[in-house]
DNA sequence: TGTGCCGGGGG
DNA sequence: CCCCCGGCACA
């Protein structure tokens, strides 16, 4: 700790990081420290959505957001891309496989933060010599060397994704299964053949009835055991609805789309706190596992969010610790500056 | 008493 | 806009 704030040949100013007269935006959250510790506090974060921007354009703009190559299927409408959603079910596939071949394989620097405190690669950093000009761990996150790592990290809300789908496909040997396309709701008695379905039918595909890619799966859900997590959302929605049909909800679909962005976008969001090992290593971990946001459509039709009309305007208050707690009162320079302006913090978002 | 952050003010 | 802070509701 004390190895912070090496000789640096830079002017000796103020030693105190403290608030370093802010007037350089360029240098402000570098401080006096080495030069690439700084753009690594704020890069760290990528998915943070830095930019109020990401957080409100996201949902029209979203889905403009990577070029999808072979885009040309009419299901555009929906929040994940289709070449997109097959890339990253294919990683989640070759994940979960590695995965449960050997849970203990945290090697994986990919997968590692699914599992245990997963902080404990991103702590390594402090061991880097003063003499690299890092004394503080916010530049490690980014040049953890021994992380070979494909691009995955942001993506990982994904891998849940995958993992849902294959449960699913798994367990769907009993139950119905019922399409979640915008108007069809047509209900099937198995899995393949809904999958069939939704393959000729919504997808235009045809020709690769064989190898399946797993996209459908967000296109149906199971109503036998897939119902709890569909009631279980609808339910707090749809209290007037006895039978909780699932129909109904499909109209909604579409415009409720967009609402499902966002809080999709804050499941990243949470274990984006790498700098957080310092203090309390043993939390992480819940992030990861605990988010199991189901792929279905449906899902994003229940994002609870408009459930709540009045209560207090005010916050219930996030649990989540945020940057003042993290970095301390003496490293006020770390903070998001939605911190630093006493607003509601953007990097810890609850 | 410390913390998160709303509302408002100055530049 | 950016930057800051008084002050309040929580914990």
């Amino acid at each position: 700790m004390e190895a912070e704030r090496p000789p640096a040949s830079g002017p000796g100013c103020g030693r105190p990081p403290l608030r370093t007269a802010g007037r350089d935006p360029a240098t402000a959250p570098v401080s006096v420290p080495a030069p690439p510790q700084g753009p690594a506090v704020e890069f760290a974060l990528p998915q943070e959505p830095e930019p109020r921007a990401a957080d409100l354009g996201a949902p029209g703009a979203g889905a403009a957001g990577p070029p999808t190559p072979s885009a040309h299927i009419p299901v555009p409408a929906h929040r994940t891309p289709p070449g997109k959603a097959r890339l990253d079910e294919v990683m989640a596939a070759t994940a979960l496989t590695s995965l449960s071949t050997s849970p203990l394989l945290l090697g994986a620097p990919g997968v590692t933060f699914s599992t245990e405190p997963c902080l404990e690669p991103w702590r390594e950093a402090p061991v880097q010599p003063p003499g690299s000009g890092g004394g503080w761990d916010p530049a490690s996150d980014q040049s953890s060397p021994s992380t070979p790592s494909p691009p995955l990290p942001p993506e990982a809300a994904h891998f849940l994704f995958g993992e849902s789908a294959l449960r699913k496909r798994k367990s769907s040997l009993q139950g119905l299964f019922q399409c979640l396309w915008k108007r069809c709701g047509k209900v099937l008695s198995s899995a393949s053949g809904m999958q069939r379905h939704i393959r000729l039918v919504h997808l235009g595909r045809q020709a690769e009835l064989e190898q399946s890619d797993g996209e459908e799966d967000f296109y149906y859900t199971e109503l036998d055991s897939g119902m709890d997590s569909l009631t279980d959302g609808l339910s707090g929605l749809t209290p007037g609805s006895p039978t909780a049909s699932v129909p109904p909800a499909f109209p909604h679909l579409e415009p409720l789309e967009p609402l499902a962005l966002p809080s999709l976008l804050r499941l990243p969001a949470m274990p984006p706190p790498p700098v957080l090992s310092t203090t309390s290593p043993s939390q992480g971990c819940l992030a990861p596992v605990r988010l199991e946001p189901q792929p279905t459509p449906v899902r994003a039709c229940v994002p609870a969010l408009p459930a709540k009309p009045s209560a207090n305007p005010r916050k219930p208050r996030g649990d989540a610790k945020k940057c003042r707690k993290v970095y301390g009162m003496d490293h006020r320079d770390l903070w998001c500056t939605a911190c630093r302006w006493k607003k509601a913090c953007q990097r810890f978002l609850d």
